[in-house]
DNA sequence: TAAAAGTATGCATATATGCACACAAATACC
DNA sequence: GGTATTTGTGTGCATATATGCATACTTTTA
């Protein structure tokens, strides 16, 4: 980005927002990983399993398992929950849609504002 | 994954469908990158422009915004279109919007469906 | 004290991104 | 027409990030 078309032909973030700025990038970057969204399936048609469970459905080893939930869980894909010696995961599926729905909007919003002053492409 | 357990206690993907199935992870994988959000932002407020106006605005070189519009445009983020020397590209608002809609109403199939029957997790 | 469950660390590999440059194709200019 | 310039793309290399494995460690419980 040059600095002298600032403000008046505008790099892309100036007029406005920015997808990062409207939009959680990080939450559909750990979402959309084969991996955690496998494990996500998983959950959602499995219910609360701890990460020995999981992983011995998976080939990955336990340790990575444990990362995959913890990113999940960090971007609220996945619950947590202790119960006696084990942590069991639990897939926030409402949230992930809730997500969705917000992102849709957004982006209706972000994508198609300009259409008044562009609409008609061709 | 092991083997001997394929059928009863499943894997992630034997009990139905897997989010790689019903949703183009590539698209969304392709969108949620810093940079070619940028772009996609860009062409929004800025109509139908060449890979040197493009590069002229981000600080990346010609070839690297140039791969990144190849990408957005395989997955139907942008449309190309070749006029006189230049090739033009455009956001594709309405497609990108349309994904998310998409995605949006398989999510709740997908993710939501074992509501009913998954409600007491155990 | 031993086993189970989860996590942290170091290392190896895979993938993504970016740069610089060379190249191809189309056009502009003499 | 022939040459130079513009525009976009392909390639090789370097770097950054992500993923995975193996192992050691902590904590809890048997």
């Amino acid at each position: 980005m040059n600095g002298d078309d600032m403000g008046n032909d505008k790099n892309a973030l100036a007029c406005g927002k920015s997808l990062c700025d409207s939009i959680d990038i990080s939450f559909y970057k750990t979402l959309f990983d084969p991996v955690r969204s496998d494990i996500l399936i998983y959950l959602v048609s499995h219910g609360k399993k701890n990460i020995k469970e999981i992983s011995e459905n998976f080939s990955q080893d336990r340790s990575v398992i444990s990362k995959h939930l913890d990113l999940m869980h960090r971007y609220g894909i996945v619950l947590k929950e202790k119960r006696d010696r084990r942590i069991y995961y639990e897939a926030d599926s409402r949230f992930v849609v809730e997500q969705f729905e917000k992102t849709t909007v957004n982006l209706k919003k972000l994508l198609l504002l300009s259409n008044s002053s562009e609409q008609q492409d061709k």
